[in-house]
DNA sequence: ATGAATACTGTATATTTTTACAGTATAAAT
DNA sequence: ATTTATACTGTAAAAATATACAGTATTCAT
């Protein structure tokens, strides 16, 4: 027997703990169980028990309110990689990943977010309203895009040292690139650039629309 | 005398509380806590009592371990929108949003991701390696990019309905548009693309540099 | 058909946990 | 100078909680 089936009796418990930690945060007794179930104690404990045994939850003997919920596996975003014709598009074996935000999210704690303005990175493929994820304690390696501060100017850049100097090159011709000795004081990296996000929805760039006109 | 200020024992205890749900999930008793401060259980529940009163956290009465830490604001990553030139960049003030990925990620139950893989939408910014979220349950709106399924093939498209026909237009005018009738069964709309997430790492950014030469 | 797990009831009892009452000492506030 | 809040101690009692033991009935796989 799998230990991931649950009967109906420990299903109804189940939910009744997590309905009063939602309701309450913190978990129930086992005679508050029993109590809003309408069974006897040792019911909810045998139920308790068993949980606890097939990993739904901890339950700590000896202790009221021992009960602590199992996190449930963050559930990811699923990932359909591109697959041959004639196959069905959609099924369980045709996720070639999952998505878990933290995983792209989380990399720093000081991490931040800028959106970008105007045409100046378009060969890099950034547009008005991405919104950047910018690393502050990552090194800046030749060839990354960066955030940096030009004379107080914040700038979106693709970055290359050259000596004791830096270049600070837009991704767009019209624009002219940045020299820059590399410990000038009004110099400084903010950060490497290592993630976008862009919304692609009506609603969203509609909403993005009117912030920009705002600003 | 402003709410927010604890003295030094009050801290202390909002200190072991917090300490002792981080480790056991649950909530501690009072006379846990006196064994651990080594204080008499009085002295703890005065202390309850003021953090309660002073809304550091919430203490149930005559409920044991009746503790609820008040939940401090999910910390997003902040997002820095351009300012003007000669200000202080990274500021509170300077905080335009601050990105909850839920808002962007758990639109809807059923959403998935995609790769992109080839240049059939460069005109729409989008390359080999970014990562579509789909929208299964939104309705497809004039213009919108839609994933869908043409003759068993996923494909990633501009989306117009013209009458009773439906017109898939690649951002590539190396590729022609699709037209297909809204109700022939080899077609199918799997979902709206709603966002789209890139790494921009050093690696990411050398292989669409490469790519980008090929093509 | 039969042992094992499930799903309970009921009555006690042990233990944990909170509260109540009565103080003492110190620091801050009026 | 005197109240008021803080920060405790100590003992005892009340209450809330968990467990133990002894059953019964039902389902379920072998």
């Amino acid at each position: 027997m799998s230990a991931e089936t649950l009967t109906k009796a420990q299903q109804r418990m189940l939910k009744m703990v997590r309905e009063y930690i939602e309701e309450n945060h913190f978990p129930p007794t086992l005679s508050e169980l029993a109590k809003t179930l309408d069974v006897n104690v040792n019911a909810v404990r045998d139920h308790l028990l068993a949980l606890d045994r097939k990993k739904f939850l901890r339950y700590v003997p000896n202790i009221s309110r021992g009960i602590e919920l199992m996190q449930e596996k963050p559930k990811g975003i699923p990932i359909y990689g591109y697959v041959p014709a004639g196959h069905p598009f959609m099924s369980q074996e045709n996720i070639v990943d999952t998505f878990e935000v933290q995983r792209y999210i989380s990399a720093s704690d000081d991490m931040f977010g800028v959106y970008v303005r105007g045409d100046s990175m378009k060969d890099a493929q950034l547009a008005t309203g991405d919104l950047l994820f910018v690393d502050p304690k990552r090194d800046a390696q030749n060839g990354v895009i960066v955030v940096a501060l030009v004379e107080g100017e914040p700038t979106v850049k693709w970055f290359y040292r050259e000596g004791s100097m830096v270049r600070l090159v837009p991704a767009n011709k019209k624009y002219k690139p940045i020299v820059i000795a590399r410990h000038d004081e009004s110099f400084k990296v903010l950060g490497v650039v290592v993630g976008m996000i862009r919304a692609l929805d009506k609603q969203r760039i509609d909403s993005f629309m009117k912030y920009k006109k705002a600003s």
